[in-house]
DNA sequence: ACAATAGTGTCTGTGAGACATTATTAA
DNA sequence: TTAATAATGTCTCACAGACACTATTGT
């Protein structure tokens, strides 16, 4: 009782965006064994002077590239399974992260390659099983998917998706991303308006987005964190 | 890069349940430093050839002396600052469970004592600070009985904390418990009797409670598992 | 009979769902 | 002028909140 195995620690991230109106997610192509040459979520091991929060931030600025992260994060769940990782025993702390359209991203040191790829492609492809990503990350993706959209129902999270200002339609476009379906017109803008602090109003419009059409009103994100009652999946 | 530290990886539970119309949470005494004398929640070390969920599932068996734990298990999050134990470099994967009111705790070998505590007296009391818990564990239960409470809204957890059969003045009882105030009685029938699964109804009635009163009628637990939409917070 | 508890009924307001209509812009 | 997009208005129904009322039991 005296004498545990050690255990080592990481954080793996599902960073979210939103790229021609789809989610996407970072994957980062393994350079090294186990799992050469699959793609994985990003991550890393927890240094001995951080915890897995700071662990998270430092990988989200070491994998994309900027210089602070401009998005939110948030702990999603750990995964433990003996057999996750056949060279050792790791536990991993898997994140979530949202972020406005990013840049694509280069490959790290350790990474053979890094890109932006669409969820809905890795995880439910038209034609057979999608990637096939390393260790236990397609779980992982699955459950922080499913994190994402429902919090979008209950929180305010959707405005993280977008950068300051933006638009009513372009937060629109986030929650059909997302949920695959666009919520009523109407519907969604008597809802974010008629929620207090879910966006401010600025008195600026935007540009016309294609061909022909009215320019919309650019907001702010506002105060408020939690939708109640919740925006219903339609 | 090669070198990565050795860490220490528990579980620790905040196992709740209701007892006399409060939500009460067990605790341990600890025997030995650090914080020996201080009470903290139950867990201990995952062991090589389980998962998280299987060591909470053992020590919820171990500390409660039951055979079969009869309630609810599921992952609260990770808790992982550096500090967070003087001994060594311990990650903690918290957990909560529920259950139907069970018996008192004999203590295990490692602490001097184990009981059930009333969560409002050990959090909230009225005097000063509430009872000082080992390590970060006064954040861990914070953050456990706020999923409880959140997730009575949305779910039909609350089933979890009677036995079978029961009666929905009993069902209510545990929303009174958690919440801190019941539920309107009429709303909170249509509510439970409107979900379709949450409750089966039995042909059989329960007892009269204390001196005088209609007898109630018997129920088990359905097949539903979430509310839609929520029961909301009085 | 009375108190205590369980169960039912009803009125009202809020807000979501569905959809029609108007406003503003580029081609 | 037309198509495309943004914004507003309206009708209806489901349901939560509040509360009054009835039913069944022990003392």
């Amino acid at each position: 009782m005296s004498e545990h195995p050690p255990f080592a620690v990481t954080v793996d991230i599902a960073v979210f965006t939103i790229r021609d109106g789809a989610l996407a997610v970072l994957l980062v192509e393994r350079g090294e064994d186990p799992y050469a040459g699959s793609w994985a979520l990003p991550g890393g091991f927890v240094e001995p002077d951080e915890d897995a929060e700071a662990a998270a931030w430092r990988e989200l600025r070491e994998e994309t590239g900027v210089q602070r992260f401009p998005g939110h994060l948030e702990q999603l769940r750990t995964y433990s399974a003996p057999d996750r990782d056949p060279r050792m025993r790791v536990v991993s702390i898997a994140h979530v992260a949202l972020a406005p359209d990013l840049a694509d991203p280069k490959a790290g040191t350790d990474a053979a390659d890094a890109r932006w790829w669409v969820v809905d492609d890795v995880l439910d492809p038209e034609d057979g099983e999608g990637l096939a990503l390393a260790f236990d990350h397609r779980q992982i993706l699955l459950d922080a998917r499913e994190r994402v959209r429902a919090k979008l129902e209950y929180t305010t999270l959707a405005a993280q998706f977008v950068a300051e200002p933006f638009t009513l339609p372009e937060l629109r476009r986030v929650y059909a991303a997302v949920w695959g379906t666009p919520p009523d017109l109407g519907n969604f803008r008597r809802k974010v308006l008629g929620t207090d602090g879910f966006v401010v109003p600025t008195d600026a419009h935007g540009s016309a987005t294609g061909s022909g059409g009215r320019r919309a009103l650019l907001y702010k994100r506002g105060s408020a964190t939690t939708i109640s009652p919740p925006m219903v999946r339609g």
